[in-house]
DNA sequence: TTCGTCACGGTTGAA
DNA sequence: CGTTCAACCGTGACG
């Protein structure tokens, strides 16, 4: 696992197979396609192959957001703690009612839709898993007493709260209720295209910038660690009603991380995800202290891009540096040394940012004003 | 040459 | 606790 850091694509890029972009990648995608540039240069310029920057793009187009999609897991699609609130009321109402009637049942009390109803064999599921032996089994549940409980403890560790509006008229606009943004973050709303996407980039807009923050740290900590990041600090509740597919799971997965990291996290504590050691495609790059020279103004989305920005068109003139990738799959070790490399880091990347915040040319860089 | 699409090998995380 | 499985990823190739 901890050498998955890095392989080197056909143009020269970094990265990580199986893993997203970036965020600074992907931002850097989109920004450039809004001013303008082909797809095509834009796959060469950032090296991402231009399979990935017309997914990107299309999916910005489509969804307004930049931020990947869930990966892993499984969809808590239908057995929301309401369905399972349901059912658990349907059983004790009724101890011998089967699962396909729980699930008619489902459907007209209107708990759920055609769309999200359980299956009969999730009911049962359900039924032998979450309540258990609230009520006896009829004969034909039988293999599902299971053993007892679960239900409440279901409802308290379930990390989302789905709203049983999860039908699909749902909202595909229906911002995101409670996502803890940081308002103000609106940096690069001028330069977004799509007024229907406001909700959207409200949401995620403001902590995006954050999330390329973390990524133009170079590549953004594991998951796992976002995730708890994320699950430690992050209340699940908001709810995410119908968001349109991955803008459900960019809010999820990815906003809520970075925002809370973002908002929470000293630049300092980016150091264990200060990877541009471990993975960076921008980091390939970008000489170290891009990173943290975002960091020195986390009020200012600006400052980030400009510090994207700075790294494309550093690449741009740096032409060919692939010698210099990443290649080294970073250790814990080396990422607590380069915690403690961090003060110093800091003061050298100060430094840096200064420097190269005179050097980057391109508009959306406006940061250092 | 550009770009949309898809198979592929990979990672992830809830169940 | 380990496994399964379905989600996602970016690349590379094809048309």
């Amino acid at each position: 696992m901890e050498q998955t850091y890095g392989e080197v694509n056909q143009l020269g890029g970094v990265f990580v197979n199986g893993r997203p972009l970036p965020n600074a990648i992907r931002l850097r995608i989109v920004e450039l396609a809004q001013l303008g540039i082909r797809p095509c240069d834009i796959s060469r310029q950032l090296r991402v192959s231009h399979g990935c920057v017309s997914k990107i793009l299309a999916r910005y187009n489509e969804t307004g957001s930049i931020l990947p999609g869930a990966i892993g897991g499984s969809k808590p699609r239908v057995t929301t703690p309401n369905v399972v609130k349901n059912i658990r009321e349907y059983k004790q109402g009724d101890p011998g009612i089967f699962a396909w009637e729980i699930r008619d049942r489902l459907l007209a009390d209107g708990v759920c839709d055609k769309y999200n109803v359980p299956s009969v064999s999730s009911i049962s599921r359900i039924l032998r898993n979450k309540i258990g032996n609230l009520s006896q089994p009829t004969q034909y549940e039988g293999g599902k007493q299971g053993s007892s409980q679960g239900g409440l403890a279901y409802n308290h560790i379930y990390p989302y709260t789905y709203p049983n509006t999860m039908s699909p008229t749902g909202t595909k606009m229906g911002s995101p209720p409670g996502l803890p943004m940081t308002a103000g973050h609106v940096s690069l709303s001028r330069a977004w295209p799509s007024a229907h996407t406001v909700s959207n980039i409200l949401g995620i807009r403001a902590f995006m910038d954050h999330t390329a923050m973390a990524g133009a740290e170079g590549y953004p900590p594991k998951m796992e660690d976002w995730g708890s990041v994320n699950r430690a600090s992050f209340p699940a509740a908001h709810s995410v009603n119908g968001i349109d597919k991955s803008a459900i799971d960019a809010d999820i997965k990815y906003a809520q991380p970075s925002s809370t990291l973002s908002s929470y996290v000293p630049a300092c504590a980016y150091s264990t995800s200060n990877q541009y050691g471990v993975y960076s495609p921008a980091g390939s790059y970008v000489t170290p202290g891009h990173h943290w020279q975002t960091q020195s103004h986390p009020g200012s989305a600006m400052s980030m891009h400009a510090g994207d920005i700075h790294s494309t068109m550093a690449f741009k003139h740096q032409s060919r540096d692939g010698d210099r990738k990443p290649s080294s799959p970073i250790s814990k070790q080396q990422q607590q040394q380069q915690q403690q490399q961090q003060q110093q880091q800091q003061q050298l990347q100060q430094q840096q940012h200064d420097s190269l915040n005179s050097v980057h040319g391109l508009s959306l860089a406006t940061s250092s004003s």
